[in-house]
Order: C-alpha cells, then structure tokens, then sequence
DNA sequence: GTAATAACCTACTAAATTAGTCGGGTAAAT
DNA sequence: ATTTACCCGACTAATTTAGTAGGTTATTAC
C-alpha cells in the first residue's frame, strides 16, 4: 500500500484542473504556481493522466490540460490508480503468493483494507469535492495568492510581518 | 501513509502469537520459521511491540512473548500504529500545513481517509482473525509445515516433484 | 518565417525508507 | 557453566520518491 505525495500531488493537480476548467485549457506552469508542485514532476505526472485517458492536452500558446469527460465522472481512486500502480494494501498484489509461493497467514485481511479503501476513494468525485466548503475556501485563498504573484507570497508577507 | 511489510509482519506475527498463545510463550524462532520472517528483522518489530505494550517477553530457554492481554482487546490498528509510526494518508499528519504552511487543496480528503482506515482496522481484533476460516486454513498449513521443517519445506518438495 | 509558448520525452540524481544483516550483549533455566 | 532466547545498536543493499536537467515537437502570435 502505497498513498506518497505522488498520488496525493495527482489529485490536488486534477482538483485545480476542475477547479479552472471554466477559463480553457490550464496550464502546468499555473498550477505549480497555484499548488506549490514543481512543473517537471507535474509533467510526469500528467503524462500517465493523459495515457490514462483521464485528460486531454492542447499544445501551443496557450495550450494546457483539460479533463477528458465531465468533473462527475472522474473519481479520485481514477487519480490515485493512474499514478500510482494501485491502492493494493496486500505485497503480493492479490497473487495470494505472499509467503513463499502459499497465501500469508493476513491475506485476507489486507485484501478487506485494499477494498474497503478502493470503495472509498471510488465514491469521491472531482466534481464532489470542487462543491466542498473546505475545498472552495482553500481555492479561494489560492487564487488571491497567485495573482499576487506566486504560491508561496503570503511566506513573503509573513516574513515582512516578522 | 504508509502500510509495507513491516506492518504487515506485525499483524502477522502478533497473529501468530494469538495462535499459538494456549502453548506457553512463542519464540521469536518458532514465528520466524512458520512465517517467513527474518528473526533480527522480528526482533526489532517485538522492540516496538513491547515498547507499546502490546506484548510482554520472557528470558531464557522456553522463553518467548505473550500477548499483553487477551485477543479480543488487540486491534490491528495498535499493531500498525506500534511499528509503523502511523496509518495517516496526509503529509503533514493532520498539521494542515501541506502547502508551505498553508492547507493545501486536498487535506482534508485525506484526513476523511484516514479516519475510514483507522476505523476499519479499530473495529479488527486479534480474536476476531483468529475464528476468521481462511485464517484458521493457513495456520493448519503452516503447523504441517513446521513439523516438518521450516516454512519452506514445501519449496523443497516442489524441487523434488520436479 | 521566426519567436515564443507549452506540451512531450528521456535520463539522471539526492534523499529517504525498507528490509534486512551483523555482532555483540543480558537474563534465566537446565 | 552452558544453552536458550531476549535485547540493543550500528551498518548496509535495494528500492522508491521527489525532483532536476536538457532536450524535441506542435501551435500560436507577430
């Protein structure tokens, strides 16, 4: 079992795709800025998305991403899938391989928690979480943040304050 | 949010411990070999075991550990949280500063996570595994197995058939 | 057509973590 | 006294993560 900043980085770049899809297509260079992820790890990212069939791209000035259907049709286990193999809790991926060939004395168990977690993010839309109070609060402090130039200018105003 | 061998091989050798619990204190050999498991690898899990006072050791030969308490009040969730540090899907451990100091978009999605999983493993007790069938199938195997010599006896048989 | 933009791609790297190993101790039973 | 088995700290190889570097290709604006 596997949730590392990459999967998480996934979804915050998927959610601020959604959360701008009204303006075109979104930038990765917007949204290191917006969410504090440096452009060349979203750009892995991105490309397993697109393979994933998750987002489309539109090359050129004033190109970027979009998401490939509707914000309700994409859902975070999608995300987390695509970028990491899988939210598979089990080592042995399912195989029942686990000691030496035989199933492990909590195989089984590990398979409840895979698929009690599977269940879970499976459930939770793109556009679920784009209506969220905590969600739109935080968009909200972002898009004042860059277009004060940067994500990372309240540190700035903090260190002003000090 | 991590959850990897190690604890996987907690709950696993705790699990163990609950089966052969009624046989007097279970050495640290006798689990390594019926389930796989480095011996110096679960001599530093039951350090943290211990630690967090989820077994108690007994020196000398016929020596081993014993649950602290009975089956039904060891979670599986204790188990992990005694050897991993944490099953917390955030990065900044609930702290909400994932975003240079600021809540990043997707924090409080994975605090909702991590409370599903902690929940779930909560509510799995040690006694609970052990009625479990497809636990008590495995433990059957395992036993043969021991008897006659080491978790990987039947590797050598398969050799032979070959 | 040229310059700028931004996706696309491959390879490399530093740091962290995992999953151990190794070599010694110390307490207790025979 | 010797064996058993817990106890402890340091070390290590392999893997993964998170990120860097340096390019190429497609598209738009001038």
């Amino acid at each position: 079992m596997r949730l590392t900043t990459k999967g998480r980085y996934a979804v915050t770049a998927m959610l601020d795709l959604a959360l701008h899809s009204d303006q075109g297509p979104v930038s990765l260079s917007d949204i290191s800025n917006r969410q504090g992820i440096s452009l060349s790890y979203l750009e892995q990212l991105f490309s397993k998305l697109r393979k994933k069939l998750l987002v489309t791209s539109v090359r050129g000035p004033g190109g970027g991403y979009r998401l490939s259907r509707s914000n309700e049709d994409i859902f975070v286990a999608q995300i987390v899938d695509a970028v990491n193999e899988s939210v598979d809790a089990t080592g042995c991926k399912g195989r029942s391989d686990c000691q030496s060939g035989n199933t492990c004395l909590t195989h089984h168990l590990w398979c409840d928690l895979s698929d009690q977690i599977h269940d879970f993010l499976s459930q939770i839309s793109l556009a679920q979480l784009v209506s969220r109070n905590d969600v739109r609060q935080v968009a909200d402090r972002q898009n004042i943040e860059s277009r004060q130039g940067g994500a990372d200018s309240h540190m700035i105003s903090a260190a002003i304050i000090d």
